[in-house]
DNA sequence: ATCAAAGTTGTGAGCGCTAACAATTGCATC
DNA sequence: GATGCAATTGTTAGCGCTCACAACTTTGAT
């Protein structure tokens, strides 16, 4: 920086003064520094300036299931978001979800120095040990509803069940079934919501609820059970990859989709417009989720506004795995 | 520290000693040193440290098409590595791959002053701008064969195709055809000559070779015509997903599988045993590959070895979609 | 011409840490 | 008890930057 200010012909101070945008800088000088700079290559060393400034420009993100889809597509919409923003995204994934890793991460993001931190691990305790330990930073929680503490953003995951439910009612299904993802995540929770509540309004009883573990393989076995004993003649299934299982399940025990039973799926992954017979499903767009929490968490950093939580609208996607109620 | 230094009684470079673990320091002094740091919850700030090592103790990763199967595994590998070795992992996803964005991703990690960089970014010409732009930190390719400026880490996909092919040839098949990945990956090559290499052992012809995007919609396209033609008797297929778009076109088309063609995927992916019928493919540890890499990167930064590449084995996954050749 | 107010630039200190060197201690040897 | 040597500890400087403040320059009203 020195060498700048030398080539520049000004003090360091002022070389600082353009790096950092202040207003009381004359254009001329701005443009002589800006040349040096560009004449000599120069880039700021970012550890001096954490130093002094006590801001990492850096952002944690801690999940957990990151390889998977929704988490990694988050993850993707943080990582643009914050890029564009000037910030660096550092990732920490855990393998096991219990409190003492969760506060392992979060010593870790500590220990960086990050300016802020998203979450995204779907369990709904995370809140309740996050709000322990008192991060000194602003954190996003994906999947929260958000208080003056914790900013939440979320997929509207209750809309998104009765888009899918209020489809199977309007082609006239009664007896509904939900398989659901297990019972400590969030989004389980969510999705049962909006699945009791759509068919209360429409003044039917709940189906059949089960509870699964979001994999194609628990959807294969509850499907060959499911293809049994016929207790329903739709499924909303809470997600993707168990709608696979059961579409198989149902195909290898002779069960017409969706001429028999309906299936709806949740997430909308690319393949699974491939599935046999093309599934329906509700679509999240993950990205914008993860932009919406670099939003949230800047708003934070920079203006100290609260805005407390967004939410992301999911959308209905219709194909092939639903069809009008047999008689 | 100063404070830590002085409820122990000692001086602060003493405290730094130990929290470096430097030699020369008593046992009953470190004791000490400990006891205060861990009664007054100190933390080293990182910033500082960098700022005189010149070591941000991160390491960045470097990635398109992060949110697919194969890259986010070996995300989750890298970043299990990292933490356990006391590294920081930031990453930079590319939305697109040129030489520009790949430079700007590189000066945004040098900005970060990251310790060294992971690459996985699959298309051959990443390696050349990489070596152009000689980046002053140790570097790991993923899918590099590696030389003495760039490590590399890979499957050894090569092995893989063979094994597929091998597979099919072992059942009878004569006339095995391939859907490729894009010709711009690296991968695709690889399973492309690994293909071709064990029908030429075998003394065939190599049968239809189909380049494909790796996406489920273009294997249901492809499929579509191979049922029409009827060329092949088997199809080693470059992934998964495009293997899905396969199964789905010869159910449509009233191919049998695996009693007309036999088909073979590659990844293994979790979802892939429960497609109609199962797949059989070629299983890749992809976190492995994320560890070794890591590996690698930790041998170049302290040791400075300069072991150039490692390569992880897949292994063929039998399942349902391959059946002995119809006579 | 004179002065105040605003705009612009420079100076010095210090963020928290580690490297290099200096000083002290302990301990065996003469 | 004096001497030398190694092991241990302390002292000083400085990494590259920003902040607070001081100093200088312009502008415009009197």
């Amino acid at each position: 920086m020195e060498d700048v200010a030398r080539v520049a012909g000004v003090s360091h101070q002022t070389v600082s003064r353009v790096l950092n945008n202040h207003p009381n800088v004359s254009a001329k000088t701005r443009e002589r520094v800006e040349e040096a700079i560009t004449e000599l290559g120069y880039r700021r060393n970012t550890a001096a300036r954490s130093l002094v400034t006590r801001r990492s420009q850096t952002i944690g993100v801690l999940g957990s299931e990151m390889a998977q889809y929704g988490p990694s597509h988050t993850l993707l919409g943080v990582q643009q978001a914050a890029r564009d923003a000037g910030y660096f995204v550092s990732v920490a994934a855990l393998r096991e979800v219990t409190p003492e890793t969760i506060k392992d991460a979060v010593a870790h993001f500590m220990d960086q120095g990050v300016d802020g931190i998203v979450v995204t691990v779907p369990h709904p305790g995370t809140f309740d040990v996050l709000r322990d330990i008192t991060v000194p930073v602003p954190l996003v929680a994906v999947g929260s509803v958000g208080d003056e503490h914790l900013s939440g953003a979320t997929v509207d995951q209750r809309q998104g069940a009765k888009l899918a439910v209020e489809h199977l009612l309007s082609l006239g299904h009664q007896r509904i079934g939900h398989l659901s993802g297990p019972a400590d995540w969030i989004d389980t929770a969510a999705r049962i919501d909006g699945w009791k509540e759509a068919l209360n309004e429409a003044g039917f009883e709940p189906g059949t609820l089960i509870e699964g573990d979001w994999s194609a393989e628990c959807g294969y076995r509850e499907g060959l059970k499911i293809a049994a004993d016929r207790s329903v003649t739709a499924l909303f299934v809470a997600n993707d990859q168990m709608a696979l299982g059961i579409l198989r399940a149902f195909n290898e025990s002779g069960v017409q989709v969706p001429a028999e039973i309906s299936v709806v799926g949740f997430d909308d992954q690319p393949e699974s417009a491939y599935f046999i017979p093309p599934l329906t499903t509700v679509a999240q767009d993950f990205e914008e989720l993860g932009q919406r929490c670099i939003g949230l968490l800047l708003d934070r950093l920079e203006d100290g506004d609260t805005v407390s939580a967004v939410t992301v609208t999911p959308r209905l996607v219709i194909r092939a795995t639903t069809a009008p109620a047999p008689i």
